[in-house]
DNA sequence: GCATCACATTCGACATTATCGAATCTGCGG
DNA sequence: CCGCAGATTCGATAATGTCGAATGTGATGC
């Protein structure tokens, strides 16, 4: 691991979450001088990832990061391969749909078909979601083999937002029974998801696809099995297209 | 400038164009040992910014960039102000707004607003347009002082795109004086466009908005006007809200 | 309008650290 | 089973990034 560039790749993550900063401030997250932070802020800026404030001399995130995340979408097959079917998906159900792509301990979204009514939705792609917080999140964790993405920090959302290591492996247990993940007003009030989880031509999971559904809007009874239904088969198609050779794939024995 | 940190990013910046490339292409490409490039990638491989196909061990850019450009968007004052006149714009005139920022040689597109009628549309947020072939960026050309953005390579991508320095700079001394820019089918075939210079508080050129415009709508005469009209006023209402004294800026005396 | 302050920026000596070439490992094709 | 092409690891070398101190710059208060 490069040293310098280690640096570089910890100051765009301060710069994401705290969007602007002073020099001496980012040196002080790094616990660097702000001469080595200069150095090396000045090298992202000349490439167009750090830009500087005229009137404050404060740095933030510049253009060239933007460029990049359209590149990565552009060579994702998963998402490539989604698009059509969370069409459908939307189609079908009148939810919105979404695939994400698994981060250490969260979701990154890499699809949002929007709902069809013609309702004002932010672009959502590109945003992250605390994994434990959203179905996506736990249909790619009851199928990943490390059990160790659930042992971060558990941070609550709202009221019900599953906290303890204990609750949540309990439910993954259950993603894995199902097939699908749902989540209930645990990330957002009033909404609710429901998930499963997509995996590629190695049986390995890479995402999951899902809908958002608003929470008085909830199915229930054989409304809900139809929905879950139709969230399973798109993964099912999906992970067959990536070259799967079944579906859903338990994750590897870590126990004997 | 850090040595290794420039890298790194020039790694990105062909992983960017070349999609996926082994590490010795990789290494061909900067002129460097394999080895030396191995190490750089594998740091942006620990932080999500370049990740590698496991069938061909070829690398190419991952899910970390993506997180980055939202960031950006979020924090860039032109796109949070340019919303509000962009769908105002549309709603007047029916074709879809763009917005965009100069990278070198380029525009970044950082907001569109779709064309009302229903037509499914690409989101065209985060792709790159060469500044020589697109209103939005001779907009911005037209009105920054560094003359040399039309030095480049002035690569051709249709029938009608201007190639030539001496048309080029013929057109900008229009475009200074009628503070609007047009674009007829020079970088997509049956898509024009006519854009506007925005200012910040500094008086200087910080990106541009226009309509895109397809080719058989095109309007003459007094239409033209009226459109023209309109995305003069959204350009100069922006500018306005971020600071400028005054619309269009004329910029900096080049010459004595 | 001047002095002061805080901060960004530049500079130079030092030793850490990245670099390169050679050696090793891995997976594919014959 | 062997050979090859590529990725990866290793170790010596000196180039390079790092840090502290000095300098520049813009903002604030008197």
């Amino acid at each position: 691991m490069i040293q310098s560039v280690d640096r570089a790749m910890r100051i765009l993550g301060v710069l994401r979450s705290s969007r602007r900063l002073s020099l001496s401030e980012l040196a002080g997250r790094l616990e660097l001088a702000p001469s080595t932070v200069h150095g090396i802020v000045k090298t992202l800026q000349a490439h167009g990832y750090v830009l500087q404030d005229r009137a404050s001399a404060h740095y933030r995130l510049g253009p060239g990061a933007l460029k990049l995340g359209n590149v990565y979408l552009d060579t994702l097959e998963l998402r490539s391969r989604a698009v059509s079917w969370a069409a459908e998906l939307t189609r079908g159900t009148g939810y919105a749909t979404r695939t994400g792509v698994p981060l250490p301990g969260e979701v990154l979204i890499v699809h949002h078909e929007p709902r069809p009514d013609g309702s004002r939705q932010m672009p959502e792609v590109g945003i992250t979601i605390p994994a434990h917080a959203c179905a996506l999140g736990k249909a790619i964790l009851a199928f990943s083999p490390e059990a160790t993405d659930c042992a971060g920090e558990l941070r609550s959302m709202t009221r019900d937002t599953v906290t303890t290591p204990e609750r949540l492996r309990a439910q993954l247990d259950e993603v894995r029974e199902q097939a699908v993940a749902t989540e209930r007003e645990e990330a957002v009030i009033g909404e609710c998801g429901l998930a499963a989880p997509v995996f590629d031509g190695y049986d390995t999971v890479v995402g999951a696809l899902g809908v958002v559904v608003p929470a008085p809007d909830w199915p229930a009874g054989d409304a809900y099995e139809t929905v879950a239904g139709a969230v399973r088969g798109a993964a099912r198609a999906i992970s067959r297209e990536l070259g799967a050779t079944r579906w859903p794939v338990p994750p590897d024995p870590g126990q004997g």
